[in-house]
DNA sequence: TGTCGGATCAGCT
DNA sequence: GCTGATCCGACAC
């Protein structure tokens, strides 16, 4: 029950990106950067699947300088800014050099509230301390310039852990992906992953089940 | 070299 | 519910 196990390269190497991206909820992103450590459950994700995934920005096999990192080995960091101001932190998945990735949407808050706090300007308790990729980004530290980055690696600035928390299926709710809606057919698969009435997860609004 | 728009969020209304 | 903030990557020219 309190054990914390940190996911090895084996635990992030399944082809299967929404096998993965569902088997994310319930562990916990940790990072450790300037020797303050943070932590949350992971309470929403999403699946991005580079060969034939229109959302990718690795579909049919893109490659740019940015998404060169996605094709790395699986547990790299893949971070990138969005709409200029967001750092969205994903985890590089699959096989090395298949560009599967799986976007941490929301968390649940567990350690380090106050240095999250601060990093977000406002109240340790406020739900929106880290609701939305943007905000885990911020809330965490996390930042573009650490992409490429090892999660697996020993003393890792990024990693996930086991801790043991099982979130029963039943509690785990299945949508479309949000703002992907320009991806034509492949918008309205539902490889969004959250748990059910956690009040960290966002756009309940657009729940499937 | 220039243009376009995005895997978003907070603060209003 | 709407909108401004804010900027770099990607690609057209």
């Amino acid at each position: 029950m309190h054990s914390h196990r940190v996911l090895t390269e084996d635990d992030y190497r399944s082809s299967d990106v929404n096998a993965l991206a569902r088997s994310f909820i319930g562990k916990f992103l940790c990072t450790k950067i300037d020797g303050h450590v943070t932590t949350g459950m992971i309470v929403e994700t999403e699946a991005y699947r580079g060969a034939d995934d229109k959302a990718s920005h690795a579909y049919n096999g893109k490659r740019t300088k940015r998404t060169s990192v996605m094709y790395e080995s699986a547990g790299t960091a893949y971070i990138y800014l969005c709409y200029g101001l967001h750092h969205m932190m994903n985890v590089v998945t699959g096989p090395c050099g298949i560009a599967n990735a799986v976007l941490i949407r929301s968390l649940e808050p567990i350690s380090g509230l106050e240095i999250m706090a601060e990093r977000r300007n406002m109240a340790s308790d406020d739900n929106r301390l880290t609701k939305g990729p943007g905000s885990v980004g911020q809330a965490m530290g996390i930042h573009a310039g650490m992409t490429g980055i090892s999660m697996t690696i020993p003393e890792p600035v990024i990693w996930l852990e086991d801790r043991g928390v099982i979130i029963p299926p039943s509690e785990i709710g299945q949508s479309e992906r949000i703002g992907v809606s320009y991806a034509a057919e492949c918008a309205h698969w539902p490889w969004r992953y959250f748990v059910l009435k956690n009040k960290y997860v966002s756009a309940h609004q657009r729940m499937l089940k």
